[in-house]
Order: C-alpha cells, then structure tokens, then sequence
DNA sequence: GTCTATACATCGATAGAC
DNA sequence: GTCTATCGATGTATAGAC
C-alpha cells in the first residue's frame, strides 16, 4: 500500500484549474434535460463537467440536492415574466403580447429549460409542491391570475380560465421541450434565433386566438 | 448446498394462476409513465404485478422489449384516429372537431398514454425514429396533413401548418400528462369522466380558435 | 411458469491521500 | 479541490431447481 516509489498513471494532486460551480449546473441542467433525473448519474455529469465522480460530491453533497439547485435557477426566471406581465400598467392585450413573447424568448435562448420543466411536472419533482414554495405551481398560478384579470376588466370573454391556463402553457412548453421533433420539417434547429422569431410570432397569434375563445 | 433435508420458506413450484402477459404490459404501462424508463426497474414493474424479477424476465427478453410493446400498444390506436379523421368524407369543420373529441375521450379514457406519449418525446425513445415505423412521428405527421388539407379545401387561412400542429398537440398533451398539476382547483381527477367532458367542449373550442388564426 | 440464488455492472455516497 | 479506492445497495440479466 504505502509504496512511495510504486506511482500509479493520473495521481491526486492540485487542480490546474478548479471548475466553476456554475459551469457544474450547467452541465448538470443538460444533463438533467437530455437523461431525466434518474438517467443522469452524477458519474455521467461529472464526465461531462471533466472532473470525476467524487469532485461532483465535494461541490454538492447530494444528488438532489445537485437537482434542485441546477433546475431551480433555471425555472426562476420564468415566474419573473409572469408576475411582471400581470403587473404591467399597458392594455391587457399588449401585456398579454409581451408575455408571450418574453417567454417564448426565454425558452428558446435556454434549450434545457422547457425540457426541464416538463420533466419535473411529469416526475412531480420537488418544484411542483415544495422547493421554493413551488416554483412550477407559481407560475401556473399567475398565468391563471392574469388570465382572470383580463375576464374581470371586461376585455374578452369570460371562460373557464384553468383550461385555458394549461392550454396555453402547453402550447408554448410542447414545442420546444420536443426538439428535434418540432423541427422535423425545418432546415435548423428550433432553438435557432430566426426560428424562435418565427415560433415567437405564431405563438403570440395562437394565444390571442385561445384567449379569445368564447366561454365554453 | 444440496441439503435435501432442509426446507426454506417460499420454496418454488406449480404457480397457483399464471399471470396473464395483458396484465404484465398494464402494470408496466403505469409504471413507465409514472417513474419513468429509467426510474422504473423490473424488481418494481414484478412486485406491482405480484411476481419476482425473473418470472418478468420469462415472459420478455429484456427490459426494452418490455417497454417497446407496452408503450407501443398504448400508441397505436392514437395514429388510426388521427387516420380516420383525414379520411373521413364530412366537412373539415366537422372532422377537426370530431378527431378532437375522439383524441380527448381516448387519453382522459387511458391515463398513462398522454404522459408514456411525452416522456417518449423528451426521451427521444425508440418511438420516434424506428420502431414501428415512428408512431409518434407518423401521428404528428397525420395531424399536419390534415390541416394542409383543410388549406386546400379552403375552408380557413393558410399558415403555417407546422407551428399550427405542434400547438395543437401541446394543448392535448400537456393538460393530461401534468396530472394532478392540471387538476389542482378542481375537487376530483381530470381522468373523472365528468372532467373529461368538461376538457372536451374546451378543447374544441381552443382547437377551432387555433385554427382559425390568421396565417402567420 | 415461478421461484431462489447469483453474476456482474453501475448506482449514490464516503474515506483518505495529496 | 481533485483524485484513487472502496462501500453497500440496486440495476439488468441468467442458471437451474421444481
């Protein structure tokens, strides 16, 4: 055991350079993303971050806890747009506009998260009741909420707001959370910045046309 | 070792019912939507099917066997009514709304296809490119022909069908595959058939708005 | 057709050298 | 902060008795 001439190939010793934590959360939100949260292990992230297995573990001490921080700063920003459309001082109509499209820009520049999001709700993952005091049912809730407040100020017709909320949020998770098969027909990535703009301007007349729906 | 004498508990032999291979796909059906391909192993698919391991093991090959042939059964039928529909000899309008009908009573009616439909999506599983020809692929393709056929007829605005499709299987999808997320406000399960009528006449409504969108 | 027992890989997680 | 080495549990899959 103690042999000090005996050295084996890839000895322990200082990093050349220590790996960042944030680059760690990234690989781990793709990872997460592509594998789902049992298919990712932590030996295939820290693979993927070029560090091994126990390196991973002195950064987070848990798997979950790898999860839980990796998606929910991937998932936070989206409630942001949200509460802020709702609370916005313009028409509902142009808030309304520019909730989509801010979303629609968000997923589309951040490929991992629709993906993500969808992940966790069909796990019923931590964000769904605890994590953050539920992040996901946060921002169904505000879509709901905005929703109502639309039918409150006469704007459109009154409806059944809970299936109009998940309809819409499926709209907009679907699309993008099923790359590469959304973009079967198309010469690039979804993910591209001429075919977000694209998405981007059909979703915002798709919502419009949902939301205008007569009360069912 | 080969103690005749001594006998442990449980011991093997004639089983009293063998266990129907329908029942064996059913419960790995479950099992799959709600954990998972990773996260659902074979120990847990035969212990909620009240078999060992290796009894599974009998009745398919490998796990991937199992998967393939419990999902794709849950598929199949989703394909024909989207076939049905674009054959169909009654007006477009008529035909979109009868297909929407039927797709909603087929996944409130089977709880585990729209979420075994998704994962598959984001799993990019064997579903989507190979086996059986891509049944998910040819359903979305289905779906969009369909449409294009309606354009043809002329009965409604030419857009672009591809973002028109994918929304229109968001709204399908996601409302039944986030369960109970979708079914928060409402006292009992969207799968309650009251529920699904409910989902129904909103799904149509939502459908005929999306397809009336004005090309974009 | 079901079982016990087992082979072998990989899982999450830890110990301890450097 | 990274590594090698290892732990115990669990993963897929198999052998062979009954």
């Amino acid at each position: 055991m103690t042999n000090p001439t005996k050295r084996r190939p890839g000895r322990p010793g200082r990093p050349k350079k220590p790996v960042l934590r944030a680059d760690l959360l990234s690989v781990a939100r793709g990872a997460f993303a592509e594998l789902g949260y049992s298919g990712a292990s932590m030996n295939e992230i820290a693979g993927r971050a070029g560090i091994r297995k126990p390196s991973l573990f002195h950064h987070f001490v848990t798997k979950e806890a790898l999860y839980i921080e990796a998606v929910g700063a991937a998932l936070a920003p989206l409630g942001g747009l949200v509460a802020e459309a709702a609370m916005g001082t313009d028409g509902f109509w142009e808030r309304l506009d520019l909730l989509g499209e801010l979303v629609v820009d968000y997923l589309g520049g951040h490929p991992d998260t629709a993906r993500l999001l969808v992940r966790e709700v069909l796990d019923r993952g931590p964000f769904l009741n605890d994590g953050g005091q539920g992040v996901v049912r946060s921002i169904l809730d505000g879509v709901g909420a905005f929703l109502e407040q639309g039918m409150d100020e006469g704007v459109f017709a009154r409806g059944d707001s809970r299936h109009l909320t998940l309809s819409i949020i499926g709209v907009h998770l679907f699309y993008f959370s099923a790359d590469p098969l959304s973009g079967a027909q198309i010469s690039h990535s979804v993910f591209h910045p001429e075919e977000v703009e694209s998405r981007k301007r059909a979703v915002v007349a798709h919502v419009r046309a949902l939301v205008g729906t007569p009360g069912v």
